[in-house]
DNA sequence: GATGAATGAGATTTCATTCAT
DNA sequence: TATGAATGAAATCTCATTCAT
C-alpha cells in the first residue's frame, strides 16, 4: 500500500514528507561538513529535523546510513561505466564519459562526492574496505577500456591496464580532492576545463609531441 | 649512507634504548593495521612495549603522535623535491626523482606511508586539514616544475600546471593505495615499474603517437 | 504548602519518576559521605539507582551537578534574606530568621548543607570562586541590615557593618562546621538553641552588662 | 656535620640551601594559587626549582607535604593560645590576643593561612578530617577561657563556652575568608582594625549599650 | 511512525609515586 | 643528594543503540 508508484500517489508522496529521504540527505551535509565519526546520529537527525530515533527505523545503524548512500551513488556510477564500456566509441571517449561523469556529479553535488571520496573511497581503514569489491569493480571496468584500446593498438601496451586504470582513477579523484580541500578553482567553468585536461593528461600526456626528425 | 655515526656513540646510543622512537615505530605499525581511530593508546603503547602512560610522557596526545609521524616523513620528502626541483634537470626525470622517491618510502617501510596517505593527506576532515598547508607546498612545487617545462617548450601549455600537479601526484597515490588495498600487485619488480609508468603515463600519454601522416 | 499540584496531576508526578531529581538527591548523599573530589560520577548514579550515563543527559558535567545543588539552595536562601530585609523589624531579629532558616536548613538536610558549604561556599580555590556573586550577595544584604540597625542607633557605628556581616555569617557557619565535624552535639534542642545563642553572642556580646557604678 | 648550629655553620647553613625547606615554602604558594588538589607534585618542584623526585626524599607524599604545612603553623598556634591561656588576664585580652595572633599570621604569610584553612581547617573531608584533634584542640582552649570567664562573672552563662569558642573562631576565620575571597579590604590597617572589632563583637556585642532604665 | 529518556562499554588523559642512574 | 623516565590505576565524558510510550 505504501510508496505506490503512479500520477496519484506520487502527488501524495510529495503531502506525506519521505523521512528516510530527508534522512539521508541531512547525513550527506552533516558527514560532508564533520565527517562521519566526527559527527553523533543526533546531528544527523536534527539536520533532518526528526528525532534521531528515528533514524534507526530506518536504517539499522549510522554505518549503514553512510554505506547506502555509498552504494546508491555508486551503483550509478558502474551503471555508466558500464553503459559507455557497451558502445563502441574510441577510448579517449570513454574515458571522457567517465571523467564527465564523475566532475558532473561533484558539480552537481559536492557534499555526497565528498562523502563518498573522503568516508569510503579513501578511507582505506573503514569503508573502503567494506565496499572494497564495489571500488574494485569501478577500476576493472577502466581497466577493461584500457585493455581493449591497447589490442586496438590506440594505447601502448607497455603501460599495463590495472596500472593505467588506477593512474586515470586517481588523476581524477585528486581533482575532486583538490575542490574539496579548496585547492582548486572550483565553478561551472573549471568543471568543464577539468574533464578536458584529465583526459588529455593521461591519454595525450603531458609532453609536447616530439617534432619529426627528417 | 645517512645517519652514520662515530663507532663508539653509535654503541652508547644503543645502549640507551629510545622509547620515544620505539613509540613512534609501534604507532606505525599500529595505526597502519587498525586505523587512527579505531586504535587505543594502549594499543601503541603494547606494541612498543612500554606502559601507555610513557606515550604521554613524550608527546601531549594521541593526535600529536600521528602529526608527528606526518611531519618528520613529510618533511623529507619536501626537502628531496625542493632539491630536485633545484637541479638542472629534464622535467621528466625531476617527476621521476619524485615518483621514485614515493615508491621507494613505500617500498621501504609500506605502513608508514599508509598511515601518511590513508591517515592525512587522504583525510579531508582531520589531520588533512590540519596540516594543509604542508600538503598544499607538495603541490605548489610539483606544480613549479610544470611551469618550468612549459616556459621551456616540453610541457603543453594548455594544461594547468596546477592541474597537471594535482594529476600527476594523484596518480601515484591511487597507485599506493592500489598497494595498500591489496588491488595491484606489489614486489620489487612492481615497485620499478611503477616508477617508469607514472611518469610515462602522466608525461608520454597513454596513447601512441598519431602515426605521422603524409 | 508550595509546589501543590492539582490530585490528579500530583498522582500522575508520582508515576513519572524524576530521575533528574533522583540524580540531584543522590549527589548529594555521595558528596556529603565522600567529598565532591573523593567521589566518582558512577557513585552518584549508583546511588540514585541510573546507569551513569544519565547524569550527562542531564547535567553536561559534574561540576553542574555541585553548582545545580548549590544554586537551587542559596537562592532559597538569597530569596528568604530578601524578604526578611524586606520587613520592619528590629535587627536583632532579622538576624535572628537568618540564623534560624540557616539552622533549619542544616536540621532538615544536614547533607545538602554540608556540601553546599564545604564544597563551595569554603572552598575558595575551586566553587567557592564559581559563584563568588552569590555568596556575596548574601554577605551584603546581611550588611545592610547592619547599616541600617546603626542608623537607627541600635547598633555601634564604630563595628564596620561588612566586617560584622562576616563575623555574624562565620559564626553561623562554625557552627554548622561543628555539627559537621562531630566537634558539637546535634538534635533538635541544640539546633533550636543555636539559634538563640549566636545572635545573642554577636549581638549582646558575651560579657555580660557592666554593672551600672553609682 | 650537618646542620649543625652555630655561627660558622649558620654561614655555610646559608651557602647550602635547605631544599626541604624551599619545598614546603614553594608548596605554599603553587598551594595557595592552584589549590592543593588542582596542582600536581611537579608544580611544586618546579616552583622550588628543582626535580620532582626530590620532593619524595624529604616527603613521603603530596600530603604529608600539606600536613607538615598545617602541623608545623598549627603548633605554633597551639603554643601561642597555651601561653595566653596560662597566663592571669582579662577573658577579653586573651580573646584578643588569639585573634591578633592569628590576623598578624595572616598578613605575615597570607598563602600559609589561605592553604591552612581553605585546605584544612576548612576541607571537613579531607584534611580537616585527618587533623581533627589538633584543631579540635583550639576550639578547646579558646572554650576554656570562656568557661574561666564564666566562672568568674565576665561572661554570661547562658552561652555554652564550646559553642562561644566556635563562634568566636568562626567570626575571625571569616574575616580571613573575606580577605582570602577579596571580599573584605586587606591592609595593615584593616588588619589593627580587624583584631579589635572581632573582640569587640564576640566579647562586646553588636548592639549599643541599653539605657540605663530609673 | 515518532520520540527522547535510558543504557553502559570504552576512550583519552592525568598524575602520584617508584626507582635506576 | 638529585634527576626525570617509567608506571598504571583511575576518572570523566561520549555516543551508538535500545525501547517504553
Amino acid at each position: 500500500m505504501a510508496r505506490r508508484v503512479g500520477r496519484v500517489s506520487a502527488a501524495r508522496a510529495k503531502a506525506v514528507p519521505d523521512r528516510r529521504r530527508a534522512i539521508l540527505d541531512a547525513a550527506v551535509r552533516v558527514f560532508a561538513r564533520q565527517g562521519f565519526h566526527a559527527c553523533r546520529v543526533s546531528d544527523i537527525a536534527d539536520e533532518a529535523g526528526v528525532a534521531y530515533g528515528l533514524l534507526y527505523h530506518y536504517f539499522p545503524s549510522k554505518d549503514e546510513v553512510l554505506s547506502t548512500l555509498f552504494l546508491e551513488r555508486w551503483g550509478v556510477m558502474l551503471e555508466m561505466i558500464r553503459e559507455v564500456d557497451s558502445q563502441s566509441l574510441p577510448a579517449r571517449e570513454k574515458l571522457g564519459a567517465i571523467a564527465s561523469f564523475i566532475v558532473d556529479s561533484y558539480a552537481h553535488d559536492p557534499d555526497l562526492m565528498k562523502v563518498i571520496i573522503v568516508e569510503v573511497t579513501r578511507a582505506a581503514n573503514s569503508f573502503g574496505q567494506t565496499h572494497l569489491s564495489q571500488i574494485r569493480e569501478a577500476y576493472k571496468m577502466i581497466a577493461e577500456i584500457v585493455t581493449k584500446a591497447q589490442e586496438d593498438g590506440v594505447f601502448k601496451r607497455e603501460i599495463d591496464a590495472q596500472f593505467a586504470a588506477m593512474a586515470f582513477y586517481g588523476a581524477i579523484e585528486q581533482v575532486l580532492t583538490g575542490w574539496i580541500f579548496g585547492l582548486l578553482p572550483q565553478g561551472e567553468e573549471h568543471f568543464e576545463r577539468a574533464k578536458q585536461l584529465v583526459v588529455e593528461t593521461v591519454c595525450g600526456g603531458l609532453e609536447t609531441p616530439a617534432p619529426v626528425s627528417t
